[in-house]
DNA sequence: ACCTCCCGCCATGCT
DNA sequence: AGCATGGCGGGAGGT
């Protein structure tokens, strides 16, 4: 179903494996040449909202169909309804609609609620323009010619706005207008999002809920002390939602437009996005999510109008990243009953993964380089303002004028007429086939590199003892008992150690500049002003000056990463102490690298043997806990010097490639160099390595990381800012050692092929049910990417994540194939339940998912975390 | 009765 | 003041 959507998106041209064409190929490929001229008629008679019931138009009935594609609620009833279904006929979509639907939808046509939804429309609106837009030409967008042509009212497609907006699949330009990015920079975006994820340890949230609410479903009282300690981090979190992931080539144009606060439904649908990126399982619920990014997890009894209001846009964002094809509804069934959640179905990403080069040189293209990524950092220097703390470089000051004046040249320019842009982008499109094959082609090979690299990478862990900082993907894997793991972070930071570690909160304070290693790219995340004070306050202003850029790694630290990395051995020492505090971040780590494409799999017993664990110690159960602790950690720390930048302001980093070349494996970590990292990282040395700013600013990564890291920062300042490795962050997946490329490959197109079955609905079975403690080691649960794998996500996607294929694949075919890492007990449970299977078809997952889910609790260590719950999750379809 | 989530009031903030 | 944005929650359609 869904799959199938997802594939479509892709292009027309473009994919391959595109498993179905149908929905999707109608969407926006036929359409995007054809339709948008059609559009203005169709959409013009339409109305989406009122069709009148009597309408034959088949258009509706294909917006429907394509809606219902999206949402699996939407089909249902389709489908109760009689509706043919179109997947074929989506293909046809618009122009054939009228033939097949004209029945049904009379009935339908009628212009129900669902007619109007909000999904439907935003299938309309991607209608409209091609996924894949060619940057030259003029894709400009203008909302009102929009909401008129759709028949809808303004209100609506700002929901529409901001949530792609937040992706950056379209742009600000000013008052009215927005440029249309399409999906060149979705999966950077995605990859950003991720690591952002994974330094917010929202997967470590995701699993303390959960675990409280197993809890309190048995009425478990045994880890209250977790608890607490969880609900702290998900507190932060609620700072962390300040912030907005901004990427270097897309930025918010209009500035003073976008003053508004931050935007919450902007920031909700990136956080809400992170989530699933984080999550093993890739099955969010409504209500963790809501809890989440509430921030308080604890606090729900509190407000139960917020918590309502939250699941309300949360809906509205589930629509629009549903007609995007990104998740889709499920439904999980526990214990208690079944609760409404979204399965992601987009592509697999690595955090930080290195964006495809597609992406970025696309990027290149259209958005502008460097300079738009100065003008987002003034621009948000502006809008955080509210610091004084942070000062703007002169520079930023005059990058920020220049910006305005461009805006003001854009406002005044004379608007664009979106249809001639479509008509353009369509026309445009064709000259990205090659580019897209390109893309495929580099995508395969990132691909292998990086499932080889996985694999390597787990094997090492395994085998190896070694800790590696590697990215936070470890949360996920991490349980909140396990702190530890102070090793790995710190492995990368371990130079920087300097910086004062800051949990998730607190980073989301300070606009960090997070340099993911993987993916190169570097994003800056704005923070509101407040929370950034909190956050920089002490560490960061002793940090900013002290650093040096040779000394420093990375910058990002500031959050939570940086953090992790602080762990280096200064931070091990010191956390030690503290443990606790540190613990967050450290704990993870070393489960990551195993995790990282999986996730929380059983390695964390595996990990924890690891030197990483040793270091780590027992403070598992303090994560939580030591979110606070951290705080006075790092008042502690203050000494230390931090990397932060002065400002503040995100600037987009290039990556920090400099690091040695160690390091500039770890962040190509897409390739795969896993091996390397982890020396890297168990050498602090190494890991260290410092940067000038100049050689930062000059450092491109090589090969995959297509776009070069540029630090936006000016030369002043950047002496000052450390650089932080984003190598730290590469998501587990780097980490990941990776056995056999070869077999890793194997096991994709294994999976792809076999594996994935559309429309499956999936229930997990936590297995668990039995347990609640059960050691076992998550299988690698990776089940979304299985999807996304299925999907043809990696052609279509450029960026295909290698690791979570593989595991998938792996699961499987048969745990056999990852067995090395984490092997755990489960393994059995794991094959069935891995198996999501698919995307596209209804099946069931089995218990892995939930196991995945919980597993990761489950591990042996885990036992605290999550009782392995009973998650059945059946898709919408009928 | 509950799940979804549309609709549009009205606050916010720029022009 | 006027307009663009968008937070927010009542309440209705669906099931």
């Amino acid at each position: 179903m869904e799959n199938e959507k997802e594939n479509h998106f892709f292009e027309p041209h473009k994919r391959i494996l595109i498993k179905t064409p149908q929905k999707e190929s109608t969407a926006p490929n036929s359409v995007l040449a054809e339709i948008q001229p059609n559009f203005g008629p169709l959409t013009t008679p339409t109305k989406p909202k009122e069709i009148s019931p009597g309408e034959p138009w088949t258009p509706t009935a294909n917006l429907k169909m394509l809606i219902s594609a999206a949402s699996p609620e939407i089909r249902n009833r389709d489908q109760k309804r009689g509706l043919s279904d179109n997947r074929s006929g989506i293909l046809e979509a618009k122009d054939c609609l009228h033939e097949h639907l004209s029945g049904d939808e009379y009935e339908k046509s009628q212009p129900s609620r669902k007619e109007k939804s909000l999904g439907l429309l935003c299938h309309k609106f991607l209608a409209r323009y091609p996924n894949y837009p060619n940057p030259a030409v003029n894709n400009d967008i203008c909302l009102d010619e929009v909401a008129e042509e759709l028949n809808v009212e303004r209100r609506r497609i700002y929901d529409i706005v901001n949530v792609l907006e937040s992706l950056h699949m379209v742009s600000r330009l000013a008052k009215n207008r927005y440029t249309w990015h399409g999906r060149h920079n979705l999966n950077k975006t995605l990859g950003t999002l991720k690591s952002v994820g994974m330094e917010n340890k929202y997967a470590e949230q995701i699993m303390m809920i959960k675990k409280k609410e197993y809890e309190q479903e048995f009425d478990f009282n045994s880890d209250k002390n977790e608890e607490a300690a969880v609900k702290p981090s998900s507190g932060q979190n609620g700072h962390s939602e300040m912030c907005f992931v901004e990427l270097p080539g897309v930025e918010f144009r209009a500035a003073s437009v976008n003053s508004r606060k931050d935007k919450s439904l902007r920031v909700m649908s990136q956080k809400f996005v992170m989530l699933f990126l984080v999550s093993t399982p890739q099955i969010v619920s409504l209500e963790v999510a809501a809890k989440i990014l509430i921030g308080e997890d604890h606090v729900e009894d509190l407000d139960k109008s917020k918590f309502k209001t939250k699941i309300r846009r949360l809906y509205d964002i589930a629509n629009v990243l549903s007609s995007l094809e990104l998740i889709k509804k499920v439904h999980v069934t526990e214990e208690r009953g079944r609760k409404p959640a979204f399965k992601w179905t987009g592509p697999e990403i690595c955090s930080n993964t290195t964006v495809l080069s597609p992406i970025t040189s696309f990027d290149s293209t259209e958005l502008e380089p460097p300079q738009s990524s100065k003008e987002h950092c003034a621009k948000n220097l502006f809008s955080t303002t509210g610091k004084p703390n942070f000062t703007r470089h002169p520079s930023l000051i005059k990058l920020v004028k220049s910006i305005e004046n461009d805006r003001r040249k854009i406002s005044s320019a004379p608007s664009s007429p979106i249809k001639t842009n479509k008509a353009e982008s369509s026309l445009k499109s064709a000259p990205f086939p090659s580019k897209m094959a390109q893309l495929a082609a580099i995508c395969k090979m990132q691909l292998e590199e990086q499932s080889s690299e996985l694999k390597k990478k787990v094997k090492m862990q395994l085998t190896r003892p070694p800790v590696h900082c590697q990215s936070l993907d470890f949360l996920a894997n991490a349980e909140p008992n396990r702190t530890m793991s102070a090793s790995q972070t710190p492995s990368l930071i371990q130079p920087l150690g300097v910086l004062p570690l800051i949990h998730s909160p607190l980073s989301s304070a300070v606009p960090v500049i997070v340099p993911h290693a993987p993916s190169g790219t570097s994003y800056a995340i704005y923070l509101h002003p407040s929370q950034a004070q909190t956050v920089t306050p002490q560490s960061l202003n002793s940090s900013v000056h002290t650093v040096p850029s040779t000394n420093v790694t990375g910058i990002k630290g500031s959050t939570d990463n940086t953090n992790s990395h602080l762990l280096t051995t200064k931070m091990t020492t010191e956390k030690v102490t503290s443990d606790a505090i540190k613990a967050d971040v450290p704990a993870k780590p070393g489960t990551q690298v195993l995790l990282t494409s999986e996730g929380p799999t059983s390695r964390n017993e595996d990990r924890e043997p690891t030197a990483e664990r040793c270091l780590k110690r027992q403070n598992a159960p303090e994560d939580n806990s030591s979110k606070k602790k951290l705080k006075e950690d790092l008042k502690g720390l203050e000494n230390v010097p931090a990397t932060l930048f002065p400002s503040g302001y995100l600037i987009p980093l290039t990556q920090c490639p400099s690091l040695g070349t160690e390091s500039i494996l770890s962040h190509k970590e897409n390739a795969g160099a896993c091996s390397p990292n982890n020396r890297i990282y168990n050498s602090p040395i190494t890991g260290v390595i410092p940067v000038t700013t100049s050689d930062l600013t000059a450092v491109n990564f090589p090969t995959f990381h297509v776009t070069p890291l540029k630090l936006m920062v000016s030369p002043t300042s950047v002496g000052t800012m450390p650089v932080v490795n984003s190598s730290s962050l590469p998501s587990s997946s780097h980490s990941i050692p990776v056995q056999n490329p070869s077999s890793a490959i194997v096991n994709f197109t294994l999976q792809h092929l076999g594996l994935i079955s559309p429309g499956v609905q999936v229930s997990a079975n936590a297995g668990v049910g039995s347990v609640p403690v059960s050691p076992r080691v998550e299988p690698i649960s990776t089940p979304s990417e299985n999807t996304g794998v299925q999907q043809g996500k990696v052609t279509k996607h450029e960026s295909p994540v290698p690791g979570r294929n593989q595991l998938n694949g792996q699961s499987i075919t048969g745990a056999a194939g990852q067995q090395p890492v984490p092997v755990t007990p489960k393994g059995s449970q794991l094959v069935t339940e891995n198996f999501f299977r698919t995307p596209g078809g209804p099946t069931k997952l089995l218990a892995s998912t939930c196991d995945d889910l919980d597993g990761a609790h489950n591990t042996s260590l885990g036992s605290l975390f999550v009782p392995q719950r009973k998650l059945e999750v059946s898709t919408d379809v009928h």
